[in-house]
Formats: C-alpha cells, sequence, structure tokens
DNA sequence: CTGTTAGCGCGTTCAC
DNA sequence: GTGAACGCGCTAACAG
C-alpha cells in the first residue's frame, strides 16, 4: 500500500488526484463528487461529508481545465491595460479585482503598451484562453479585434474613455466634457492665458479627446485658441518640469497650465519650489487626474475627480451582471467627473 | 449554404470553429492543423498554406483549455500580491509580465490584502486552474499553503523578502540588511536620535525584517535602542504626517526619521514644508523604497535603491527557465540594494 | 438525491 | 510529412 503510493507519487508527480479517486474514497460516482463540489446543498449531508473529508485527506483540488472544457464555460475574465506599471489604474484594478474575486471570477491581465497591434494579438490570447468576460482599458482597436471579439461573442467592456458606439459595453467618464470644464473653471477664476499640456495624443484617444474639449472651454470662454499654448510632452514629472520650462520661456503672459495627464501638474511644481516661484502667483497649475499625491503636494493642486474605482467596480458588475444574465442592463454608463478647485489656482 | 452557414451561427454561437473544421477546410486531418499551429516548420510549406488560409477565412482561436488538458501544460503563470492597487508592486509586476508576454506565457494575479489565509484561496484558485507557475509577493504561508504547492509540485517564486528557506525559488533582496545599512548611514551622517517608522509589523514580516535591520544598526553604530524612537502607523501621506508629529512632540531631540515603507516619508517632507521646518536642518528624513517621486519633491529623500524592475525581470526568467528545463539555476538570488543619499540628510 | 452515458476540443502515441 | 485511435478530467443530459 505505502509501496504503490509511493510509485502513484512518482508516476502522477505534480498531475495531483481525479475526481475518480475522491470519488472511489467516498463510494459515490464522481457526478455527485462534482456536485458536492459545485453545489453542496444538491447532494445529503452525509454524502458531503464523506466527500469532504477525502477532499482533506487527498488534498484534491479540481481541475478547472477540464471542466470548464465540458461546461464552456469559464471564470476567467481578461483585462488589457495600456500599461500595468501606470499607477493611474491601479485603483481600477483593484476594484475589478476585488469584486470578481469575491463572486468567484479571476482576472488575467496584460498590457498593450498603447499599440493596437498589441491589443489585437492580447485579445486573440485571451480568446484562446476562452475568457469569459474582456475588459479593455482602451478604446481605439484594429478592426481585427474587433471582429475577433463579435464572432467570439464575449461581452466586453471597453473603459477608460465613454464612446458613442462601443463595442458592446462601456464604462467610463467622458474626457472631452472633463477637460472643457476645468479649462471653463480657470477661465471663470479669472486667468486669461491657459495653455495644455498633454501626452503625445497620436495614438492615445483619450488624450486626443482632453485637447479638443481643452478649445471647446476656451471657445466657451471667448478666449483664443493660441497654438503656442498647446503643448505635448512625456509623462511623468520630468514631462511636466520641461513642458513648464518650455512653455513660459517662449511666452511669459501664460497664467495658468493645465496639465491634462498624469504627475505632470506634480513635476511642475516641482520645478516651481525649486524656482522659487509662487504657485499660484507666478502661474496656476492644473491637473487631470486624481492621484492622491496631489491632494497631498503643497500647495494641493486643483484636478478633476475621476471616478476610476466606481469605473472598476462597476465594470465588473456589468459584466458579471451580463454573464449571469441580468437584463436590463445599460450598455454605456456615464461616472461623470468633478472639478475639484484647490490651492494652485 | 448561407442558410447552413446562418444556422451554424444560431446553434454554436459564441463557442467558436474547432480545428477539424480547419482541417475539413484545408483538406487535411486536424492533426496536422495542430502541428501547422504549434510548429509550423513541421509541416509542409504548401499544407501550412492552406491551413492559415482556412484560419484566416473562419476567424479561428484554437481553444488553449482543450489544449492544456491534453498535453497536461498551461502557459498561465498566477501572481500573488499583498495589495493590487500599492504602486510599489507596479514596476515588478511590470517586468513580469513583459517577459511572460514575450515568450508566451500568461499572467493571472489576484490579492491577498497581506492576509496568508486569502493567500491560502488564491493559491488553491490558482492550482485548479492548473498555472504553471507561481509567483508569491509575500514569504508567510499557512500550513496548508505550503502542503498544497508541495503537493502540486508547481514551480513558486517568492518575492519581496529574502528567505533561506523559501518553499522552493526566492529572488528578492534582504529587508533586514537594506534597513541596517540605511540606519548605519544615517549615524555616519552624524545623526544621534534616529527614529523609525514602519507599517504594523503583526502579519507584514517584511516591516518586521526592517525594525531589526534598523535595530542591528543602531547596535553597530553605538546608538541605543529607545522604545520611545520606534513607532508604526498607517500607510500613505498621512501616516508619514502623523508620524512626524507624534514622534517630535514625545522627543524634540530626534534629529533624522527613517521611514521604512512606501510614500511616508513624503507625507512627513510636505508635512514639514507646511510648517516651514527646514530639512534636514529642522528633520532629517530617509525612505525605503526608491519611488520615482521620491527623486523629485523638495529637497529630494535619501533613500534605498530596491531591486523592483529586476526582481519581476529575474524571477520570470527563473521560472520560466525552469518550466522549460534549463539546469544549474540558482534557487536563491539576492538583487542587492544601495543607499542612496540625497538632499534631506 | 444519485448514477450512466457521452462528449467537450484538443495533444499524445503510434503507425504509415 | 501525415493520419487514426485514444485519452486528458470533468460536466450535461438524461434516467432512475
Amino acid at each position: 500500500m505505502s509501496n504503490e503510493a509511493a510509485r502513484q507519487r512518482v508516476t502522477r508527480k505534480g498531475n495531483g488526484v481525479r475526481m475518480q479517486e475522491i470519488a472511489a474514497l467516498a463510494g459515490v460516482s464522481a457526478m455527485t463528487v462534482s456536485r458536492a463540489l459545485r453545489d453542496p446543498d444538491s447532494v445529503s449531508s452525509d454524502t458531503l461529508g464523506r466527500v469532504q473529508a477525502a477532499i482533506r485527506d487527498t488534498g484534491y483540488v479540481s481541475n478547472q481545465l477540464a471542466g470548464s472544457l465540458s461546461s464552456r464555460r469559464t471564470n476567467v475574465v481578461g483585462l488589457i491595460l495600456p500599461g500595468i506599471q501606470n499607477s493611474l489604474y491601479a485603483a481600477t484594478v483593484q476594484a475589478i479585482s476585488d469584486v470578481l474575486r469575491i463572486r468567484g471570477y479571476h482576472l488575467m491581465i496584460t498590457d498593450s503598451g498603447l499599440r493596437p497591434r498589441n491589443e489585437e494579438e492580447a485579445i486573440a490570447a485571451f480568446l484562446g484562453q476562452r475568457v469569459c468576460g474582456l475588459m479593455l482599458h482602451n478604446t481605439t482597436h484594429t478592426t481585427r479585434a474587433k471582429t475577433l471579439i463579435r464572432s467570439a461573442g464575449v461581452p466586453t467592456i471597453e473603459i477608460g474613455n465613454l464612446v458613442t458606439q462601443p463595442l458592446d459595453m462601456c464604462v467610463s467618464y467622458s474626457s472631452f466634457a472633463a477637460a472643457k470644464a476645468m479649462t471653463v473653471h480657470l477661465g471663470r477664476l479669472g486667468y486669461r492665458r491657459i495653455a495644455f499640456v498633454s501626452l503625445p495624443r497620436q495614438e492615445n484617444d483619450r488624450a486626443a479627446e482632453r485637447m479638443l474639449g481643452y478649445q471647446a472651454g476656451l471657445k466657451e470662454l471667448g478666449q483664443k485658441d493660441d497654438p503656442t499654448l498647446i503643448m505635448e510632452t512625456q509623462s511623468g514629472f520630468p514631462g511636466g518640469q520641461h513642458a513648464l520650462i518650455t512653455l513660459l520661456e517662449a511666452d511669459a503672459t501664460i497664467d495658468a497650465i493645465f496639465f491634462s495627464a498624469d504627475v505632470m501638474a506634480v513635476g511642475a511644481l516641482f520645478e516651481c519650489q525649486r524656482r522659487g516661484w509662487p504657485v499660484p502667483g507666478r502661474i496656476a497649475i492644473a491637473s487631470f487626474d486624481d492621484l492622491d499625491l496631489l491632494r497631498h503636494v503643497v500647495p494641493s493642486i486643483t484636478t478633476l475627480r475621476i471616478p476610476r474605482q466606481e469605473t472598476g467596480r462597476r465594470s465588473a458588475e456589468l459584466l458579471l451582471g451580463r454573464l449571469e444574465g441580468e437584463t436590463g442592463q445599460p450598455r454605456i454608463v456615464d461616472l461623470g467627473f468633478e472639478v475639484i478647485q484647490r490651492d494652485s489656482t
């Protein structure tokens, strides 16, 4: 017996125990073990006890691959981010993860580097894994990516930008409206030369939308849309620092800068500290994403409250709702935003 | 024909095309399609062409679930983090993801909230998915978790803290040595009353190790280990702010504070700015994790360079090396650290 | 409440 | 270079 056990350990090393063996130990059929695992109430408590005992004794972990193949259902959701490292997505991903975990789903994550080609590959890979749902933190896709998703019929949620014609479902806020609102806010505070800084807009639909929002804001204010007020720069602190210096050297009459992404505004603020320029006395600074940091720097930075966590939570709930057959769910959810006036403007 | 196609679309909705159908279209057997997919060189170029054409025409995506079940191999790695939202892990996760993606593997991520019970559940869930490898950003595990991993025989890497008896493999730096090195560094700079602030050490092995390192550093300096110099606080900017105020109110002779985690040091610096206290004139501030932010604040903050990205890269490479049969790999990799002296001390 | 039969869609193993 | 038979471990759909 111990001999046989030893041999098994060798021959079946790493392959684990099968459901059939649990069934034998508990004196029932494999089907009953399957039921005991997925719906304990559907078997007698006597049977349940013996099955659970056998599972404990053997350290059995059921093979979801086989289960999924047979049932044609998986509980894995695929998430594609423009960049995992980007802290902006952290709150959203955390919220998604929390909702999924509680409801028994798993999360596969990859990143596309904002390149539609990579996104396409990632989608194909996830469909190969037969994910039960897809979440795309981007709204620009290749034709093949769209075809793949449509023909697979996988529930899909786009987040990160509100789109009027989503592939399937969309949960976000309007980048355009938010950028416009901040621009108007700055104008109403009395700023007359409001510059706009964004990430490269080439392949970044959010950055492009934000610029359009800025321009719409200027128009509403009756201010001139001056190209010298608009600038693209790299992300991160150095990007903000560089933009600040470049803009003010080119035009000293600029009295406010609206940094439309990540920590650029903070990079600019630090540069002002180094130069001893008062903020907002010498120059006003506004940001876009509601990073925790913006609230804590001195002076605190005026920004937009973006519903990051809410986006994750609602996205996951919407996806699971679809998977579990809920009806009457919306296809597009606009979570809105809010201008937060602080000390930097 | 179009009728039949339409019916198929309905009856097989969302289930995709099977390999058998590609085979029929290409006039070969399913086996040949399988080969064409996994090892294109093993079929004639003529056959390959017809198979690829059929795949394009149908939008076929092969079912990895079935493939994995049959081959008993998967290409999914499971990663368990103490918290997804924590930006400290971002660089590590990014590096892991990059290495895996390039080599054709996928990443499942979940978080444990630093609770061993949750980690145990996550491990069981991942083993159920038959992940080919496990990465744990934590080195404290329940007994059952260890048993599960051992009996599954899944390659496992522990990161986040250097451990002498890893479950399997370990890639990290020594929290103890790093904390000690910084403490000694501060002492050599002339500070005589060095306080130490950490996250709650109860269930956080890294925080506990860092404190031991601090105490060892004091001993080496010949300074007294005074309990009033040691404090636990919550994470984040407010935690640092609170610690600064509390410590200096209790003992005005403290001349340096070593914040052993995340952004606490920055929270303290901002509080100094608010109060107009010069740093390091009134109080010196040192940090632990090499966050980008620490380099950019004014003054820049002395900290430890922690090999975050390198940890991810090496971990993934070590895991894949094991999976692909490389021999002579180390079980423990100590990536070291470095004290970075900046303007805050 | 429980068991039986028949796959799920691939890869392995052998034969040709 | 290619194909046929079989099995991976589980669940759907019945029957009892």
